[in-house]
DNA sequence: TCGTTACTACGAAAAATATCGTAAGCGAGA
DNA sequence: TCTCGCTTACGATATTTTTCGTAGTAACGA
């Protein structure tokens, strides 16, 4: 048993966990047929997203089962704990750790719909609540 | 001219334009012993820090002036700009696109500051304004 | 049974990043 | 003038990340 954290993924393989948080455990088949389907322009070789799944186990980041002669990966952890982790290296490096100037530039690009302004307001209400 | 976009910084790259954004234009000198004081225990060596300036003044990441003898690099965008585009490729990769929940599990973590909240609120309501 | 098909394993190569050693140039003093 | 201390240029090596080719294996249908 080692404590090891599962490692920080790379960007291919960030988009190969995307296609098993969304689509729930999966064969290699299926990620490789889903990342070529997304991204027609680069077609991407069977065998390399099989190796890259390899890793990826191999590392910690996936786990398997083998399910009628083929496996089944499933991500070793939740998404909304990598995006937690994900976060908090990527405000310290581009936003120098400030997770407010992050959000002010996020809602700043005008994308935000109105349902999503009501969810956060009512998060920051939520959150000056509990700050008494 | 050359419509080529400043390409993504690495992050190693990202660190360096960190100092010379918070700093000013400055010296390989300089930024290697800035990134040396801000992180002891691995000891990066000066010419380490000045291959990668200059990759990054080929790649147009920066542009260097000669005073006295010495360059002095500055970054080719504003950190903003910067942000933007880095934060773009974040939420696409990490967030399936969606800057909004993104804002939320960045303001979930407890961190922010009940005047940072203010400000928050303040462009939420500007943005309102703006949508009718 | 035998060939076809769909997998996995493994090794190796290519490409991108990171790190450093060595050489060469120049100016300030001894 | 000569040498010491800095600085840049350049090439080489190491490491990590991507990408595949080839081979082996088990199931399945003819």
């Amino acid at each position: 048993m080692n404590g090891k954290i599962t490692p920080v993924p790379t960007d291919s393989e960030l988009a190969i966990l995307q296609v098993l948080w969304q689509n729930g455990p999966q064969t290699v088949r299926f990620v490789n047929d889903t990342l070529n389907a997304q991204n027609p322009e680069k077609e991407i070789g069977y065998t390399t997203t099989l190796k890259f799944m390899q890793l990826m186990l191999d590392k910690g980041i996936l786990t398997r089962d083998i399910v009628e002669r083929s496996h089944i990966y499933t991500p070793a952890i939740p998404e909304e704990q990598m995006q937690e982790r994900l976060l908090k290296g990527f405000v310290d490096a581009a936003f120098r750790g400030s997770a407010s100037s992050l959000v002010l530039r996020a809602l700043g690009n005008g994308s935000t719909s109105q349902a999503d302004l009501e969810k956060i307001k009512a998060l920051i209400n939520e959150i000056e609540q509990n700050n008494g």
